[in-house]
RNA sequence: UGGGGAGUCGCCAAGUUGGUCAAGGCACCGGAUUUUGAUUCCGGCAUGCGAGGGUUCGAAUCCUUCCUCCCCAGCCA
């Protein structure tokens, strides 16, 4: 009896096939790279990870290890005016967060700034290179257009002498900011515009965070990324589709140095797919400083910011944002997805992962007339409905409780079955209470409720189902109860679509100019009249006294609850302390019922 | 108007060597269970694959014409 595998190996559900396993499958096949499979996710470390850098993050390391193979972390720090350690710190921080490890592979373009020098000025050898004096704005001119070829630069036909001392005074900082670019030569005539004499390395004086002041060029992204890639053994570089026209241009590098003896083959192939389009958020870098900086949020880590550490703060979790990716799944067409995609998959986590506990978070005082004053016993509750293993714990009831003010109604609407006059409800782990009336103060406003409970009802007892009553809701003893602070939030955006001139579309409709996510873009298109400020939430953040049981107020910080009836709720990493207890609600349960 | 991409159920998305192949997920709608109006479970959900024409015994898959959307003219990434 050696078969044993149908209960000890749990049947792991086949990936759903895409573009991108298709490709390394043929690859495999083929034997192009023996079996290998190295992918890397590459940041540039000016800011800070978001729900689209999830995705890509998911995609780079989750094929990387569903292949056995690995993923590189790759600064991308080839601009020294908009990076800084902090940054990088901070993603590093994030990508471990998500539950990845890149091993020894923590790479930065720098490290190869020596190398890309050095091919630089063989590409100038080579007469592929040369030295333009151009400035920006006679270089845009002589680009062409989209249907126009452009010019030739007066300088394109330097000699390789001249170039080669030029570019090495460019390094040497004899030149000011903008005065020369090196640029390839390739075809000023191609209909793609990548191919017109790109340039690949620029003078910047700056302090680079890592090499100091080394350096005074500094090579450009699409130079830069192939070596990196090809220098890193990469075989699968996936990017985003953008970057689709300049594939010929990443090729046409790697291929002439690989040609030339510089790089190994085989090479890297660089592959495009969809970014992440959400709705009810806004994912541009540039608009994520504004909210920040305009403190229309508190801070980069506000629950309500679209980044990776505001996922954190929320309760969002690394599972969740990889079920989210799987159920959204990726290709190569432009698409949208609604923010609850995200949100069930949150909640799905959850569901499975997050211990019960009981909370009132907008309390109203219920007394029990017939329950002695000064008498008090324990409720049990199970820690979770659909694991009993994980045990019970005692919740204390006596004469004075809070429950929930949505749970009560003076006048029950049609199909409300929670307490009203008259009504018999269950306090969930607890007895079956008949409401007998309400307390009021001078402006009618309810004070308080009354009712009378059935000690022979007692959840665990025989009586317990002595009756059949639909409502069944939670309370806290008010002697027992933990005060706390409860931050509820919701969506930052009141639209699916913030900024659009038809922010309310549907998804069957999305607005054309709605602002989607960009992962490496520095600017937004835009504008449209409106912005995406407009659409601002303004409601989306309210902080409530409420309660919470003892065993919820001793947890640690960034431990997740689910609340019961209400959602799930996690110990803010930040402020909460068992003395003073601080949750963030995450997401609310899913909730069919409406009044 | 040049080049590069994409159009399969409300939202995603398999399928592309043409033949019971129109998967799956989410959402939604029924029904069962339920001391969370939660969860779970069962059932339903594209004679149709952007549109038209063609090839074929047979096409989402091949050919053809057309339509729509996205990206590209940084010394950003």
């Amino acid at each position: 009896m050696t078969d044993n595998h149908s209960h000890e190996t749990p049947e792991v559900a086949r990936p759903v096939s895409n573009f991108l396993r298709a490709a390394i499958d043929k690859d495999n096949q083929t034997g192009k790279y023996a079996g290998r499979v190295v992918t890397r996710f590459p940041p540039e470390p000016n800011g800070y990870l978001h729900y689209g850098h999830a995705k890509s993050i998911i995609l780079n390391f989750g094929l990387a290890a569903s292949y056995g193979g690995r993923c590189h972390l790759r600064f991308d720090d080839t601009n020294p005016l908009k990076e800084n350690p902090e940054f990088e710190a901070s993603i590093a921080d994030s990508v471990r967060w998500l539950g990845y490890d890149w091993g020894e592979h923590r790479f930065h373009a720098s490290d190869y700034f020596d190398d890309l020098y050095r091919f630089a000025e063989w590409f100038i050898e080579q007469g592929l290179a040369y030295v333009d004096g151009q400035t920006a704005e006679e270089m845009r001119a002589s680009r062409g257009t989209l249907t126009e070829p452009g010019k030739e630069s007066p300088d394109r036909h330097r000699s390789v002498e001249e170039n080669l001392s030029l570019f090495r005074q460019m390094k040497a900082g004899d030149f000011p900011d903008g005065r020369y670019v090196l640029r390839l030569k390739i075809d000023m005539a191609s209909p793609n515009l990548n191919l017109r004499d790109p340039g690949i390395y620029r003078i910047r004086h700056a302090e680079h965070h890592r090499t100091r002041d080394k350096w005074n060029v500094y090579p450009l992204y699409d130079y830069t990324h192939c070596i990196s890639d090809a220098k890193e053994r990469v075989t699968h570089s996936i990017c985003t589709l953008e970057f689709q026209d300049h594939r010929p241009l990443y090729d046409w590098i790697i291929n002439k140095l690989a040609d030339g003896g510089m790089l190994p083959r085989p090479l890297p192939c660089q592959y495009e797919f969809a970014r992440l389009n959400l709705t009810y958020v806004v994912l541009s870098k540039r608009f994520l400083i504004e909210l920040v900086n305009g403190a229309y949020v508190d801070g980069w880590d506000d629950p309500r910011m679209p980044t990776l550490v505001g996922a954190r703060r929320r309760g969002f979790t690394p599972a969740g944002f990889k079920l989210f990716a799987e159920r959204a799944g990726v290709s190569k067409s432009d698409s949208w997805l609604d923010f609850s995609l995200l949100e069930n998959a949150m909640r799905d986590d959850l569901n499975e992962t997050a211990c019960r506990r009981v909370a009132v978070i907008h309390p109203l005082k219920l007394i029990i007339d017939n329950y002695p004053q000064d008498k008090s016993e324990d409720c049990f509750a199970p820690n979770h409905p659909k694991k009993p293993e994980l045990g019970t714990r005692a919740i204390p009831f006596s004469r004075e409780l809070w429950i929930e003010r949505d749970d009560f109604m003076e006048t029950p609407v049609k199909g409300f079955f929670r307490m009203a006059i008259g009504q018999e409800v269950r306090l969930r782990y607890g007895f079956l209470v008949r409401c007998v009336g309400v307390d009021k103060d001078e402006h009618g406003n309810i004070t308080a409720v009354h009712a009378t409970y059935d000690p022979e009802t007692k959840s665990g007892t025989e009586g317990a189902s002595l009756r059949k009553v639909k409502g069944n809701i939670h309370w806290l003893s008010v002697a027992h109860a933990v005060p706390a602070e409860i931050r509820l939030y919701d969506r930052l955006f009141k639209v699916p679509f913030p900024g659009a001139k038809n922010p309310m579309g549907t998804l069957e409709e999305t607005p054309v100019d709605a602002v989607s996510v960009e992962l490496e873009e520095i600017e937004p298109k835009s504008d449209v009249g409106r912005s995406y400020l407009d659409d601002l939430n303004t409601d989306s953040k309210h902080i409530v006294r409420g309660f919470v049981e003892a065993e919820a107020a001793n947890a640690q910080p960034e431990e997740r609850f689910q609340f019961e009836r209400l959602g799930y709720f996690v110990a803010d990493i930040k402020d909460h302390q068992p003395k003073r207890p601080v949750f963030n609600r995450t997401v609310t349960l899913k909730d069919t019922w409406q009044a």
